[in-house]
Parts: structure tokens; C-alpha cells; sequence
DNA sequence: AAAGGCGCCAACCGCAGTGTC
DNA sequence: TGACACTGCGGTTGGCGCCTT
């Protein structure tokens, strides 16, 4: 699965990473913080390059890094967002907490690149759908009042979690674009609950993370003129993607709704 | 049972953007 | 202001494991 590993004219080690240098890593890390990729490994003790310490944090180490077992709002997400972005795997990557952007873009690769390709339409058809109840929805809820709870997002989505299991999972076929089911997904009540808070959270992590005191984030993620309230091109780039972002919860927010009522789509 | 092909994923590489001197 | 260093991103590759023949 991995490449073997081997030393280069260097002196560096590269290829697959052993137990006992993940150990090493992890442990300096979460003891110093990564204050400057390209010597830590000296000060880690690691063969290593600084690009592959970083690579491997990032993408396998870190505490909170999700692995395997895509669930279906994560895969709408990143098609959503890849029609609207393209291949920005990082932008892709700041919607789901614990995904790195190396893992979207190979799950990309290996799975739903295939799917969108074999059946475009349907999935253009399914994006339209959403649009058009979305703009419904959008009309019907101007109607009343603003001052009801019901009508916050997180409201809606704590009710869209108290979906029977079969009503959601059945709805789901359209992002099976063979027509073949979504295999090893269990699509529970749990599920639905967990997932909904962490779209919520990616997106409430989305304005709040540039502003929490944590050196290591702050120096890797955002420039620091997000933090001093300035204006930069970074920050552009960052608006350019909150806006896709915000319309792919949307998207996400719909079909939970349509899950919801059985006669809205068929 | 063995061989070959394919899928998937960890890791590498090169380039671009940004920061620092 | 230009050169250099560092970091992050996206494309690509190597190779293991599974599946098919």
C-alpha cells in the first residue's frame, strides 16, 4: 500500500513511516508545536524532510483527523463544492473537520470522480432540484414570521435528525449514480445528529477558527491579516469559497429537508 | 492455486504564494 | 526591491491488497 521505505543521496529517510517515527512526531509536536517544519525533524530526532514531517501530521497524525467511511453529506459536500470550486482540495477541505485535503481528493479520485462522471445529469438534475426547493423554501419561510425558533437552521436540522432510518437512507440513491446502492453506509438517527452538528461546526469553525489563539493554526491557516482585521489577497480567496461553502450547507441543509417529506421528491 | 490486473491510498514532487532579510 | 527561505497546494506515482481469470 505504501511505498518502501529507503534513504535518498541525503541521508533522507523516505517512503512508508514506522510506528516508531509516528511516535516521535506525534509526541514532539504535541509537546513543542510545529514551529518550523524544516528543523523540527532535526529536533525530532526523524531522517526526515520538514515536508514530509508536515504531510504526515497533517494528513495522518493529528488528533483530530477523520479516516475512511465518507457518510453521504461529506460526499454531496465535496461534489457540490467541486462543481463550484474546482480541484481546491484545501477549500474542499476547510468544510470538513477531520478531512485533509489529500484524503478528499483521493476519495475524489477513487470514488465520486467515477459516479459524477458515469451519470452527470442526475446529479445536475438533483442540484437543480435542491435550487428550486430551496428557492421555495425560501418564499414560504418569508411568510412567517421571523421571530420563530423553528425557523433557524439549527432548528430545522435537529428536527431533520429525527428521521426514521429507512426514510433516509432510501432517499439518498440519487448520489448512487450507477443506480447501485451506497454500499457500507449505515445511515442511522445518530448519524444524521452527529453529522448535522459537524456541518454546523465546519461552518461556525469557518468564521471563528482564524480567531482562536492557537499559534500553531493561526501561523499555518491564516495570514495574519485576518487576524489584525485587515484586508489581504488571502483573505479574497478565503471569501471567494465561504460563499460555495455556505451554499453547499444549504444543499446539505435541503435534502435533509426533502428526506423529511417523502412527497417532495421521488 | 497461481498469475495478472486493477483499485485505492500514502507519500512524493514541483510549483506558486508569502514572508523575511 | 530583489533574493532567498519556508510553507502550502495540487498533481502524480509506487506498491500493497483484493479481485478476477
Amino acid at each position: 500500500m505504501v511505498r518502501a521505505p529507503f534513504y535518498d543521496k541525503n541521508g533522507l529517510k523516505k517512503g512508508a513511516w514506522s510506528v516508531e517515527e509516528d511516535n516521535k512526531l506525534r509526541s514532539y509536536i504535541q509537546r513543542f508545536g510545529h514551529w518550523n517544519w524544516r528543523e523540527l525533524p532535526k529536533f525530532a530526532g526523524l531522517s526526515r524532510c520538514g515536508k514530509s514531517c508536515r504531510l504526515r501530521w497533517l494528513n495522518y497524525l493529528q488528533p483530530n483527523v477523520k479516516r475512511g467511511n465518507y457518510t453521504e453529506e461529506e460526499e454531496f459536500m465535496i461534489i457540490k463544492l467541486h462543481e463550484e470550486l474546482g480541484n481546491k482540495w484545501s477549500m474542499i477541505a476547510a468544510s470538513l473537520p477531520g478531512r485533509s485535503d489529500n484524503d478528499i481528493k483521493n476519495h475524489w479520485h477513487a470514488h465520486l470522480k467515477k459516479r459524477t462522471m458515469k451519470n452527470p445529469t442526475a446529479l445536475k438534475m438533483k442540484m437543480l432540484s435542491n435550487e428550486a426547493y430551496q428557492h421555495d423554501a425560501d418564499i414560504a419561510r418569508k411568510t412567517e414570521t421571523d421571530s420563530s425558533v423553528s425557523n433557524s437552521p439549527s432548528f430545522q436540522i435537529q428536527e431533520s435528525s429525527q428521521l426514521p432510518q429507512e426514510t433516509s437512507s432510501s432517499d439518498f440513491s440519487y448520489l448512487s449514480f450507477d443506480n447501485a446502492p451506497l454500499s457500507g453506509i449505515n445511515w442511522t438517527t445518530e448519524d444524521s445528529l452527529a453529522t448535522l452538528e459537524t456541518l454546523e461546526q465546519s461552518f461556525s469553525d469557518f468564521w471563528t477558527e482564524p480567531f482562536i489563539l492557537d499559534n500553531t493554526y493561526v501561523q499555518n491557516n491564516y495570514p495574519e491579516s485576518l487576524a489584525d482585521g485587515g484586508f489581504s489577497a488571502s483573505q479574497s480567496c478565503y471569501n471567494e469559497g465561504i460563499d460555495s461553502i455556505y451554499e453547499a450547507m444549504q444543499e446539505v441543509e435541503n435534502y435533509q429537508r426533502i428526506n423529511e417529506d417523502p412527497y417532495l421528491v421521488n
